[in-house]
DNA sequence: CTAATATCAGGACAACTGATATAT
DNA sequence: CATATATCAGTTTTCCTGATATTA
């Protein structure tokens, strides 16, 4: 349902609940089926987005950050380690943590912006927004992302 | 990476792009854990509000309009015509098809809205956005429903 | 001893693919 | 016969929970 003249005031955010919750579910399905072979997920996109940003740091802060447990992120962390997407060493003063980092390869990658530049989203994006739409959008997802901090 | 200032015109996109995966992805993963027992999936409630909005049709028309396979659609439908939230019955002009409605009593709960209003997002929304984001952030759901439908 | 980190093992769920029956 | 709809059966993916070892 989409916003509804007659609509009593108070609903707008259960409204918008139900169109994003829509859009959500329809943009993820997209996003998988898009992807070719060898394209990385996007919860990994997501971690090698956060080391890239916030700096080396262990599974267990990367599960926190994105609000899974540390046992799915270890697997996540897994696959970005065969990729020689993300390297890990030995806390030296904490035995238990592994300090993550992304590798200069990745960090090439990501500054070279090939790979991102090219996949289905940002082509979409591109040809389907204007230039001012496409600033509209990036607020909004400043908001998105204060509502799944929580 | 949030948009540096640093960086060049042309990966605007990309940038966006980045982020949305990100917080597309952790939304998705915040969604399903905050929902309640009985609650509805994102793509449950997706198919309901299309069939509230667009009026009666087929299994297979709402897969293409939510983008997955017929297959996946049924058992979806399977769930609502086992909660009472949607019935059909048979295309009297083609006897292949069976045409799904939501019922009284599901249109009855959107009409009342109580469910939406109480859940996790709409709460959420409420709390965090102010009146004004909340404008905002509708307008940019339309855009990004056009990016879903590719 | 309690708490935090990491990992192994198995489970749940929402999507998928392939095959089949039926109707147009 | 070719096409469209629906459904049965099995698979994959991505998360989950529970249990265990290690270190602080």
């Amino acid at each position: 349902m989409n916003a509804k003249s007659d609509q009593p005031q108070h609903t707008i955010a259960a409204t918008i609940a139900q169109d994003l919750r829509g859009v959500v579910s329809k943009l993820k399905r997209r996003l998988r089926d898009q992807a070719d072979v060898g394209d990385l997920t996007t919860t990994q996109i997501s971690v090698l987005v956060r080391l890239e940003k916030d700096g080396p740091m262990t599974t267990s802060s990367l599960a926190r950050a994105e609000g899974m447990r540390p046992q799915s992120m270890g697997a996540v962390i897994a696959a970005l380690e065969g990729a020689d997407l993300v390297n890990g060493f030995a806390d030296p003063n904490d035995g238990r943590q592994t300090i993550l980092s992304i590798t200069d390869a990745c960090r090439k990658r990501i500054e070279e912006g090939r790979a991102a530049r090219q996949d289905w989203l940002s082509r979409t994006i591109e040809a389907r927004l204007s230039s001012e739409e496409q600033d509209r959008l990036l607020s909004a997802i400043k908001l998105l992302q204060r509502l799944a901090d929580d």
